[in-house]
RNA sequence: GGCGGCAUAGCCAAGUGGUAAGGCAGAGGACUGCAAAUCCUUUAUCCCCAGUUCGAGUCUGGGUGCCGCCUCCA
């Protein structure tokens, strides 16, 4: 089975079938960076990292470009708030964003684009739209004419009219339709501006976007990815803005892909409804793997409902991952028998199948839910042959190493360890020795508060038939 | 009003018309000095009604409930 992902422009899973041979063209919407990102911004970069993985896996070379937008109305008002320039503030929070992202496991961008570092190739799109008969001058704004584009409403599925209904236009804008939409903004007093044919001023939103696809990947794309929410109106605008300057009549995307909206008590988070959270407030009260793992375990384009009881058990089932191959890693130094009668064809054609199954799968509109799924079936056969035999080959952890390393490129869980204890390890040997040597001595108290010591320093103990093992708590 | 989505065990969540994956939590058991981890056993007539079919969670129609977009928003 090959990739089908659901192409909102038809509403269809479709056959995923790339422009150029071997090679995906990749957008993805990234965030504006007035703040840290919240939590309902993490979904889409996680699920979208993965399905950027998952095509690397599949064999393509992959270009994926996502933006930062470090110019609006937002970045200007937290500017003014905060006594900084835009710039400083983009500064700050783009670090932020590398820092969130990384903890969650999150490839950086092959290009990671701004807004501010592209304004000629904005004015030069403006241009186009302007030369191409789409879009006007107003005093000194530039407006794309959306009656003059027939496509319009193409991709969120409305008639004109239906849209009509809803727009608002702005005191102060000088638009010919309440839809037309800004593709530069003349200046404002105390705003940050650049010379443009049009007089100084700065970009409108959605236009980023298409200058900077098209610089980086080309007038035609695979693959554009974003939360729903941005459909309409920033995607529509995007492919309308996109194909008016490229004027080549081809489409901009060829498969859009949108995730589900995260909820917080079942409602959309909003600042007015208090339900807000940033990814870091987040990750101080759930392992930033448990955030990953609760993004993947549902599909990326159903709603998912952010609550504690949700990321706990997304944190027990990480904690189940991870407690397997760390017992994988402690056997593997002392349980090593080649001589062991362990049925190695049957484990090794199990394991084949669990990642044919998990393959299909992901190639199913990255059905990362029942992918992981298929993990626990590894998991689940690595506990049982650990479990039921005392030696074992060293093909056995050769294949399950490997297996648990295929796993946690694609889906980055369980990640890294990177939280070291503030104990060292000789500390921590030293007094699993003493321990060791209390209970022989039956002196269980002295065990166990040694035990409970570790424990209060995020280091968990397990005895086995082979000694005892240490690893770090999950929380 | 227009467009769209969802409804599967206590909770989360897959599911291509042929008698319900997986995770979490719970119960019982094994193992353990006690734990922890792990293993074994155990927990669902798939919102309601009608229809199509030999057979429906899965298709059709009609309800009911919840959610999102149409306005800055992942």
């Amino acid at each position: 089975m090959a990739l089908e992902l659901f192409n909102d422009l038809t509403r269809r899973k479709e056959l995923f079938t790339p422009i150029k041979e071997g090679e995906v063209t990749f957008y993805s919407c990234g965030p504006t960076v007035y703040d840290f990102f919240h939590i309902g911004n993490s979904r889409p970069f996680i699920v979208f990292d993965v399905l950027r993985r998952w095509l690397e896996y599949l064999g393509y070379k992959v270009t994926f470009v996502q933006n930062f937008t470090d110019i609006d109305d937002k970045m200007i008002k937290r500017a003014n708030e905060e006594g900084i320039t835009v710039k400083e503030l983009a500064e700050k929070f783009i670090a932020e964003y590398y820092r969130d992202a990384k903890a969650l496991g999150i490839r950086p961008p092959t290009v990671a684009p701004k807004a501010t570092e592209h304004i000629n190739e904005i004015i030069d799109t403006i241009s186009k739209i302007i030369k191409n008969g789409h879009a006007y001058v107003s005093e000194g704004d530039v407006y794309f004419d959306v009656k003059s584009w027939p496509n319009y409403g193409s991709l969120c599925k409305q008639n004109l009219d239906d849209l009509e209904a809803g727009a608002r236009v702005e005191p102060g804008e000088k638009k010919k339709d309440p839809l037309d939409f800004a593709l530069w903004k003349a200046k404002k007093s105390g705003e940050p501006f650049w010379q443009s044919p049009w007089g100084e001023g700065r970009p409108g939103w959605h236009i980023e976007c298409s200058a900077m696809s098209s610089k980086y990947l080309g007038e035609n794309i695979d693959i554009h990815s974003g939360g729903v929410d941005l459909i309409f109106p920033h995607h529509e605008n995007e492919a309308a803005q996109s194909e008016a300057a490229s004027g080549n009549n081809k489409p901009f995307v060829n498969y859009w892909v949108h995730n589900g909206f995260l909820l917080i008590d079942n409602k959309k988070m909003s600042k007015s409804e208090g339900n807000f959270t940033t990814a870091r407030a987040a990750m101080q009260k759930y392992p930033p793997m448990a955030i990953r793992f609760f993004m993947l375990s549902a599909h990326y384009r159903s709603p998912i409902n952010f609550t504690p009881e949700a990321l706990e058990q997304a944190a027990n089932g990480v904690a189940r991952l991870k407690n397997c191959i760390d017992d994988l890693n402690f056997a593997s130094k002392s349980r090593v028998d080649n001589n062991s009668d362990f049925d190695i064809q049957i484990f090794e054609k199990e394991l084949t199948d669990l990642k044919a199954k998990f393959t299909d799968a992901m190639n199913d509109d990255l059905n990362t839910a029942a992918a992981i799924g298929d993990l626990f079936g590894v998991v689940h056969l690595v506990n049982s042959s650990l479990k039921d035999n005392a030696a074992l080959p060293e093909k056995f952890f050769e294949l399950s190493k490997s297996a648990f390393d295929f796993y946690n490129d694609i889906l980055g869980l369980p990640g890294q360890d990177e939280n070291l204890s503030e104990l060292d390890e000789n500390e921590i040997e030293n007094l699993i020795t003493e321990r060791t040597n209390a209970r022989k001595a039956k002196n269980f108290k002295r065990s166990d508060e040694i035990r409970d010591f570790l424990k209060s320093k995020g280091i968990t103990l397990e005895d086995t038939p082979q000694g005892t093992k240490w690893k770090l708590s999950v929380n």
